[in-house]
RNA sequence: AGGGGAGUCGCCAAGUUGGUUAAGGCAUCGGAUUUUGAUUCCGACAUGCGAAGGUUCGAAUCCUUCUUCCCCUGCCA
């Protein structure tokens, strides 16, 4: 977990040489996400990487929003980041960056550029930018407007700011190569028109800088010595390198690049989980099904959890495709120690303890957790009637059933074994009851001359309250939803893999003592789950709510499933 | 006139100035303990590093050729 050493990887290599070297006297790096969606499973990888670096380091790591698309950012996704980072259990150095915090001389900068001739304002419309761009096999051609002069591009640049033109009908490019093979080197635009209301400077501006320029020129002067970034901004790495070696600043971070994160059975683009959401196929950002920092917290997953994961998938160059699996595993081992254990029959069948004795037959009380005793125990009573899991029945057992039989025997967990001597049907068939007998000498001890295996769950018919239970799975039925194409060779809607089965949501009997429960509190309940009181929907002293974060690891099911 | 990356066990992933039997984790399979078929604990798990050649006393690491996969033609980030 996170007390195990951290786990080797390319870029601390790299962060190693440079302070042996002396390149590097300190380590500063930075999560810079655009404030345009909700942060999901894939950014948590990159927030662990890069504050978990700076921690281990003794240096520091910013929060830097990328806000430099005043057209797609909202206030309520900034505040959302900036919640989630803080509920991992991470601290960004000093305030909240922004790159908008920068646009001032970010457009001295550009000045500085054009002044050295080695930027341009040009008047091609989108289309013929695309047309002089060139592809892949043929080189650009120059901008027509390549060659104005340096008071030219001034005046048309200041112009530009002051709001003369329409939006789309002027950029501001570098000048560097149109054939270079290198697409992101044919004269790229880094200043574009657009009347459009920022989140954090209003309508003071009205050009706005791009990515490639306002990243690297941010990383230096935020002082930042390695920004890491993932793979697709590979071909970006020389462009972030011309423009600082082109303007007059004195320092130059190293963009390391990874392989982001593929998680099978998710949807990790924020347009199609905006799309989820926009078309109430999920009940919001913070659906539980949902791979959101924000949806994985409320289906009860912890950040220790999420932290364990992302060391465990490790950070290198090479495809990064890891099972759901593998996430629910992390969560579900840090669950283990820190969940308090509980009972709960989520489908329940009558059993009426037939020769239950009032004053003899007795209670045992259980502890919260089988390796913590100093968690206490709690009184577990006992009753005529309780509900035991459906499941925990089978009139056909198959072969190495442990579980309630005709006939046969089973532990009541913290309690005595009792014997199933007959199961009572309904007209149509269905089993509604069954009727079973107290061995009286096995609370508390192992019956004398025999062994009884299996051990099931119940909770007492008068003592059990009610509780709301969602059960969860996986949103989608295919590993890679995204990615499945039809007999026409096109890609099929991802909407169409949607696992209907999903949410199920029902009602269940639970113990009494979670009742008080604040919101966001984490149980086992013992052989099904750790489950989570909702962080909206409960309310302590009310009606319970739970959410199934993930069920306990089954052998049995497995070897059954085989 | 295309460019940039990556191929080490089922899934991740160390290892790369060539040097003992190729770390570790997850999964899996055995076995022990267990009043959660959970947990925990033991043990097993790549004569092999995308393929083929070559250099060398010695190659995952160097050379050659081949091959597979990923990314790039927004006034998005």
């Amino acid at each position: 977990m996170s007390n195990e050493a951290p786990v080797s990887n390319f870029i601390r290599a790299i962060i190693d040489g440079d302070l042996v070297s002396g390149k590097r006297s300190s380590v500063v790096t930075r999560f810079p996400p655009e404030p345009n969606g909700y942060l999901h499973v894939g950014h948590a990888k990159s927030i662990c990487l890069n504050f978990g670096i700076a921690e281990d380091y003794q240096g520091q790591c910013n929060l830097r929003m990328d806000d430099t698309n005043p057209e797609k950012e909202e206030d309520e996704y900034a505040a959302a980041i900036e919640a989630d980072v803080r509920w991992l259990g991470f601290a960004w150095h000093g305030d909240v960056r922004h790159a908008s915090d920068y646009f001032e001389q970010l457009y001295a900068y550009a000045e500085e550029l054009i002044s050295a001739g080695k930027a341009f304002v040009c008047e091609l419309n989108a289309e013929e930018m695309r047309e002089y761009r060139g592809d892949f096999s043929k080189p650009g051609r120059d901008s027509p407007y390549r060659t104005r002069t340096v008071e030219e591009n001034l005046a048309l640049f200041r112009a530009m700011r002051a709001g003369e033109y329409a939006d789309g009908s002027k950029t501001l490019r570098l000048k560097i190569d149109m054939g270079s093979p290198n697409l992101n080197l044919r004269d790229p635009v880094i200043y574009r028109i657009k009347r459009a209301t920022h989140i954090k400077t209003g309508d003071s501006w009205c050009i706005y800088p791009m990515y490639d320029y306002t990243h690297c020129i941010s990383d230096a002067l935020e002082g930042i010595t390695h920004s890491l970034c993932t793979l697709e901004f590979e071909d970006h790495r020389p462009l972030y390198d011309w423009v600082l070696d082109n303007i007059t600043i004195a320092s130059h971070p190293q963009q390391i690049e990874f392989s982001r994160l593929e998680l099978l059975y998710v949807v990790t683009s924020k347009r199609k989980l905006k799309q989820l959401v926009d078309e109430q196929l999920v009940s919001g950002w913070d659906d539980p099904r949902m791979p959101t920092i924000t949806g994985m917290r409320r289906r009860g997953y912890s950040p220790e959890g999420i932290k364990l994961f992302a060391q465990r998938i490790g950070v290198s160059k090479g495809e990064n495709i890891i099972d759901y699996s593998i996430l629910e595993g992390a969560v579900r081992e840090t669950l283990e120690e820190a969940c308090p254990r509980v009972i709960a029959v989520l489908d329940p069948i009558k059993v009426t303890l037939t020769n239950f004795e009032a004053g003899v037959t007795a209670s045992r009380s259980a502890p919260y957790h089988p390796h913590h005793a100093e968690w206490g125990e709690r009184e577990v009573p006992i009753a005529p009637t309780i509900y035991v899991e459906r499941e925990d029945f089978a009139e056909v057992p198959p072969a190495g059933w442990q579980r309630l039989t005709l006939g046969s025997e089973v532990r009541l967990r913290y309690s005595y074994v009792i014997k199933c001597d007959e199961v009572v049907k309904d007209a149509a068939g269905n089993v509604v009851e069954l009727k079973c007998s107290i061995d009286p000498a096995t609370l508390g001890q192992n019956p004398v001359g025999r062994k009884v295996k299996g051990v099931i769950h119940w909770i007492s018919a008068e003592h059990a309250i009610e509780a709301e239970v969602r059960l969860y799975d996986r949103l989608f039925t295919e590993a890679r939803p995204d990615a499945v194409r039809g007999a026409d060779g096109q890609y099929v809607d991802f909407k169409q893999f949607i696992n209907g089965a999903s949410l199920q949501t029902i009602t269940a009997y639970v113990e009494p003592v979670v009742s008080t429960a604040a919101p966001e509190t984490r149980y086992q309940f013992e052989r099904l789950g750790y489950f989570v009181t909702d962080r909206h929907d409960h309310v302590a002293g009310g009606k319970p709510v739970f959410n199934r974060t993930v069920t306990l690891k089954d052998a049995w099911a497995a070897k059954e499933a085989k």
